[in-house]
DNA sequence: GATTTTTTGTGAGGTAGGTCACACTTAAGA
DNA sequence: TCTTAAGTGTGACCTACCTCACAAAAAATC
């Protein structure tokens, strides 16, 4: 059961088998069909989600209903709206399941608990969070930088399994491209 | 002296004056003219920088020569090449200053040390970095969703002061916008 | 304060990518 | 298995933004 998790926090710090049954009881398993919302505009978003299986969008919904994908989400990913989440507003995204999903939910006050009872858990934390940040400034040059062909094949060299899993109209929507132009790249 | 960084950390968690004067011995002051550079390309990126005074510029050059600006720092912000520092790589940008700059360094090892030591800074730390996340994805966001003059208007509503420091030229090299576009925004 | 450098504005013309429309294919429900 | 919905490809046309070029204004430097 969520060795997935352990494994997850391990990559970072070491735990011990009491540590981690600690650390677990601190989440709730939640389970998701396809086309299921995990977050939905406007609500509190009181979780943060670790993914141990499926893949869910969140994205932006903009006045013309265009939408703007933030990020995926696949297992041992993280996802919620972190702005809402972390300043306690109303959701601005939404994040729904592509597939059916298997999520364990950190709330913010148990993550507060378990970082300052646990040391190795807030660190756990500020690495995630700094690794993070260098993937968005990653794709904040890629949107800069790179034209839609560039863009795509730089997804698809970092995640390769995604255009399995995922219809190219979504990630279209991921690159901020039009789907037919991304239908029409070579 | 450094009483900026003082109240920069308690925005976020108190220390009392010995914590500090232990916090702060483990930086390094540095003074720069206008157009040194902070990090270069190719380089080992051994510091994080705290901005007490001045203005830079971290941008990528791609093949073509052309600029992206990844972030600018003013007074109160951090910078570094965070890839290249988290992961003691070569930097693969180049930080220069836009105007003469007083900064405080801090070494991979001191960050880590001090984190260890002193749990409300590795607290610090990962409320930031939090912060610094939701701060990158709203910028993804508006490179999504808005056009060239709307990218403008909101960086303008963020940091007016950026205008009157910071070239147009520059502006739009963060804006993902040519020079001349810019120039004709309404 | 004269001179070089940096920054800005503006015209002309090109292009990547957007939108709209329609047809075809594949998948999902009932 | 039939029916509805979701996803994809392609043409035609449009537009936001790019590049190149040149000139003027403003700053920096000696």
């Amino acid at each position: 059961m969520s060795i997935e998790l352990r494994k997850h926090i391990e990559e970072i710090t070491p735990v011990s088998d009491d540590e981690f049954d600690y650390i677990l009881s601190h989440f709730r398993k939640k389970k998701l069909k396809k086309h299921q919302f995990l977050v939905q505009e406007n609500n509190e978003v009181l979780n943060d989600h670790y993914v141990i299986k499926g893949l869910l969008k969140a994205y932006y919904t903009n006045d013309e209903g265009k939408e703007h994908i933030l990020q995926f989400a696949m297992e041992n990913w993280w996802v919620t709206d972190y702005q809402a989440h972390f300043k306690k507003e109303k959701a601005t995204i939404n994040i729904d399941c592509l597939e059916d999903c298997e999520i364990l939910c950190l709330s913010l006050e148990n993550r507060e608990k378990l970082c300052s009872e646990l040391q190795k858990i807030e660190h756990f934390f500020r690495i995630k969070s700094n690794f993070g940040y260098v993937a968005l400034q990653r794709r904040i040059l890629s949107l800069l930088d790179k034209d839609a062909k560039g863009r795509y094949e730089q997804l698809m060299e970092l995640y390769p399994t995604l255009l399995q899993r995922v219809p190219k109209t979504i990630l279209a929507s991921y690159l901020g491209v039009s789907r037919e132009t991304l239908s029409r790249l070579s």
